[in-house]
DNA sequence: ACTTAGCACACGAAGATAAGAAGTGCTAAA
DNA sequence: TTTAGCACTTCTTATCTTCGTGTGCTAAGT
């Protein structure tokens, strides 16, 4: 348990290392602190003892341990208040009525990411809770069909259908009618059960190339439910950060950001806007990656923000906590 | 005008450079050749007057020069046969039925981004050849609408429509009807000016509320006609590059690959696989740019590759050559 | 019992120096 | 025309030096 004064300094050095990514002397702090260097060296060595704070040599200033950013960002951080200018244009985004809320979000995150120059992550499975709202097949040619899936919060998505026997065009029609009727209102990631178990049985009494017609949607369908918005943002931005001036490092984070798998694996089930620092997150050691899931309007996904652990931990936490509560609406 | 004997010796710098980028020695010429290194070095030293290579300082080998580059593509450098791998890889892409054109292309540079190393853009305009074949309109609630756009090559756009005031909803049905009467059959990029000169003084006589009508749906398809392509793939590919390594030139080009107008400024308008070496692009004078512009049923666009200066030459070409001329099948 | 001044020590950054390697240009002989 | 040989240049790498920053410890002051 650091005492008062302990936690002063050590606020200090973190703040201090945040804003410029030099070690801390005693000097520094004994500036702003009014007592002597050598008090805060005192002081120093027992938040070292601690854990909180670390050396890069023997006689280097101090940086904040990993511990350190986590007993900072648990006991000592108090989200920021947001600029004037970043909910300006925050605002804009989100009180933008012709936008979806997942582009709404989408967009917001850009902003961020513009505004702390860190790395925006957006994950979003719609699948779960849109329903089919209308499917439409518009012919092409004699085997390309475009298929279209509307769901009720009004997200769209197509594929095209290439068809190898020739097929009527009535066929298809029919077929379509009854997909429309049996599909609409049902859930995107139940749509290939219903095609399977209520589409299949019918347009086997009444289509006669049933068979290539039910194969070529189900493969457009199956796509479809399977579809899981990932957007990344900013990546670049992982260019400026001064501790990853190194060349092989900035290959290896920005080769991560590539990995889709790994992306995806960024989805946060927990409540609240949380952060994992180091080596709490599978994405880098050297990163931070803050994260919180939001469920707005039965829409599901995460967002993130990837930064080096000198992250400004209070500006970002109160812009995604201004994210969440303000999408609502 | 070299001779014989010195165009030999500067094919072999060139290519040993772009295998790997060290200065090329004499030494290293006379092994493959056969005579001295004193002789090679008469010629090199030619073949500096003549501005084809150059030292990196006084006394170090020779590498190719910007001219030299430029000498060679032009006149000794052949497309280089493709490998098997290549082609299998390739022939994946192309041969999937179910892909429009555009997305066979972006696939396969994709595919050639990872094969090379380098990076690949292709930009596509899809509007200027395009007729629209169906516009589809769907109500989501009352205020928001999603509109489809689907042309005679198969693309598909949509956009969300947001509508302030309260809208009959057979008065949209209506409007839809009558735009798509009027439409169907134009040029995408003709689609706002039917909208102006022959929808707008329809829908006056039968809709109620045209005004608010007509700007919604005005607005929704002004965007789609000014839609264009960019699709880059593969940036992280330049942090590969030896000649790149240095942070500041990573940071400075992978800039660029976000910058949509200079990157859209890419556009070839010359026939035939063209290839800009450095100052010949208006990219960085640190890379090359080669791309050839596609003219394919209808399609048209332009695909292209980044790399260093070093680029491999032969192969690039011989696989730019393999897209344009394997797609039109 | 804290706090502070003072001093020895450790380390990094930056410049100077030196040795070695790689490669060229030139010259004179083959 | 080609080649061997040699002087010269430059880069690279390692070592050493110097200087500044910052620490830990100790002893004296409050």
């Amino acid at each position: 348990m650091p005492t008062k004064r302990q936690e002063q300094i050590f606020k200090i050095i973190v703040e201090n290392y945040i804003k410029n990514p030099y070690p801390v002397s005693s000097k520094a702090i004994c500036d702003t602190l009014n007592c002597s260097s050598a008090t805060v060296r005192a002081e120093m060595s027992e938040l070292e003892r601690l854990g909180l704070i670390e050396k890069t040599h023997t006689s280097s200033g101090r940086v904040p341990s990993e511990a350190g950013y986590r007993y900072y960002v648990d006991n000592i951080m108090q989200p920021k208040e947001m600029t004037g200018e970043e909910v300006l244009k925050l605002q804009k985004i989100v009180n933008n009525k012709s936008l979806l809320i997942s582009d709404v979000i989408a967009r917001s995150m850009e902003i961020i990411s513009e505004l702390t120059n860190y790395t925006a992550i957006v994950l979003g499975k719609s699948s779960l809770t849109n329903r089919v709202n209308k499917i439409e097949v518009i012919p092409i040619d004699e085997q390309n069909l475009v298929a279209i899936i509307v769901t009720d919060k009004g997200y769209v998505e197509h594929k095209n259908i290439y068809i190898d026997a020739a097929v009527d065009m009535e066929e298809i029609k029919k077929t379509v009618d009854i997909i429309n009727k049996l599909i609409v209102g049902t859930l995107v990631k139940d749509v290939t059960n219903v095609l399977e178990y209520e589409v299949k049985p019918v347009i086997q009494n009444y289509i006669t190339q049933h068979e290539v017609l039910y194969n070529a949607f189900y493969n457009a369908f199956n796509d479809f439910t399977n579809n899981e918005r990932v957007n990344v943002s900013g990546t670049n931005n992982m260019l400026m950060q001064p501790e990853f001036s190194d060349t092989n490092k900035i290959r290896q984070i920005l080769n991560k950001f590539e990995d889709q798998d790994l992306i995806k694996s960024i989805d946060e089930k927990e409540n609240g806007v949380n952060v994992y620092i180091g080596h709490e997150n599978n994405f880098d050691d050297d990163v931070t990656v803050i994260k919180t899931k939001y469920t707005i309007n039965g829409e599901e996904g995460t967002i993130a923000l990837i930064g080096p652990k000198r992250m400004e931990y209070d500006r970002v936490i109160a812009l995604l906590n201004y994210i969440t509560n303000n999408i609502e609406k």
